[in-house]
DNA sequence: CCCTGTGAAATCCTTCACAGCC
DNA sequence: GGCTGTGAAGGATTTCACAGGG
């Protein structure tokens, strides 16, 4: 029973919560922000960002909820569980709100993460500059195939599975992204979980079975156009 | 307001849904599959599928749930919004639910998609064969860089965004993949659906602004990165 | 007067537990 | 006896509406 927190990159992804925490009481929030909040919380980010980068030194909860598409009082509510960060009758500071928002995330200084699976997907994802400018620094690409091996993509080397285990533990890799067919995901999950890693992200369209204390989250790009199909579907019939 | 239901193709996605449908009664089930449920069908779909050419002609809830994931009596319950498909005693015939859900979905014959930005990511997406086998059929490859037109990607050729109104009407298109940079995406999102496009898979980082009965999912990379970021972060303040 | 922060209500989703059928 | 289908209970999330500070 149990596959961890391990969930679909999808709605839901209603992870029990532990709940517990260590058993000092701390303050009365900092513990247990709900998940559906840490969803949003990057989207926030960003946008914090784009206002950032356009000099917009202060917005309001109904600026914010139309840049991100959420509505004010969600958004509103999703801060309070970090603080009280915004000021009465006028709005939040950006630079101040964003640089809460990343702290809370974790993302204030890069995290090392390795991709393996070198194919059409893991290309694309190396080469993805969002990764670097959010908070990310991918370390290692690793691939199977011998031919692929040394090969540069996006400015690094790739590198053997047989590296795999070396570079989680020399690098403290604590993410690592799965971008490898299907069969080999759950082998290349295991190994990588062996090393240290304790977050996933799965783009292979496998269910992974994961130790306690390892999430996984998942994307998958048909799942998604399936769920559209289905409104479509509706919209059609109702036509 | 209301940024029709466009979401995040990540946690929450509550649609409010329009409740409505059409006046008739219906039945009493049939209409409205919460949108939770929604989200997880593809998901049993693609085990079943997999059960289904393992030759395994019959399945109970707890193995299809140990398959996807999920826990038996929210598998039971989900699939209790589409009817009665499973035998007491028994469990469910893998072809027969297969074929229902399909069906629920709307993935029964293939659907028209197209995909707008073939650079790294469009590429990898152009090459997937997921699409083809889950219900899909890519029918073309736009891109705005003239230097990439004609080039042939997954045995298509791509096309100029000058086509994109006239591929969109002539093959009934009404789902499109936008993976071009941020920057463009707004526009191509508006061009699609001024030429009867219903459905967007959004893989640039940007919020979409789109009218009423258009459905929009978001796939965003470094968002998933940053939600396994916050959780890394609470287990390595707890250890 | 404006906008945040938040209890309380409403809604949605999951889990439990068991009745009902094979 | 085993397993589905489902009301009812329990949680989680969203929305409402307003108190409270600038």
């Amino acid at each position: 029973m149990s596959p961890a927190r391990a969930t679909r990159g999808t709605p839901e992804q209603g992870l029990p919560r532990p709940v517990a925490g260590r058993s000092d009481g701390s303050d009365a929030r900092t513990r247990g922000i709900p998940e559906a909040t840490v969803a949003r919380l990057p989207v926030y980010l960003r946008a914090l960002v784009g206002l950032s980068e356009r000099g917009i030194g202060t917005c309001s909860s109904e600026e914010l909820a139309a840049a991100t598409g959420v509505n004010s009082s969600k958004l509103r509510k999703d801060l309070s569980y970090l603080g009280s960060y915004g000021t009465r009758g006028v709005g939040y500071d950006v630079e101040y709100l964003r640089y809460q928002i990343a702290r809370e995330i974790g993302v204030t200084q890069d995290l090392p993460v390795v991709i393996v699976g070198i194919g059409n997907l893991g290309h694309a994802l190396a080469n993805y500059s969002g990764f670097s400018s959010r908070g990310f620094r991918i370390v290692a690409l690793l691939d199977a195939d011998p031919v692929r091996v040394g090969e540069e993509v996006g400015g690094l080397p790739i590198g053997g599975l047989d590296d795999l285990e070396d570079i989680v533990t020399r690098e403290r890799i604590a993410i690592g992204v799965i971008a490898t067919p299907a069969a080999a995901a759950q082998e290349v999950c295991d190994r990588l979980v062996g090393a240290g890693v304790t977050s996933i992200l799965n783009f292979a369209p496998t269910v992974l079975a994961v130790p306690d204390g390892v999430d996984v989250r998942k994307v998958d790009l048909s799942i998604e156009l399936q769920i559209l199909a289905y409104h479509e579907q509706r919209k059609a019939v109702g036509a």
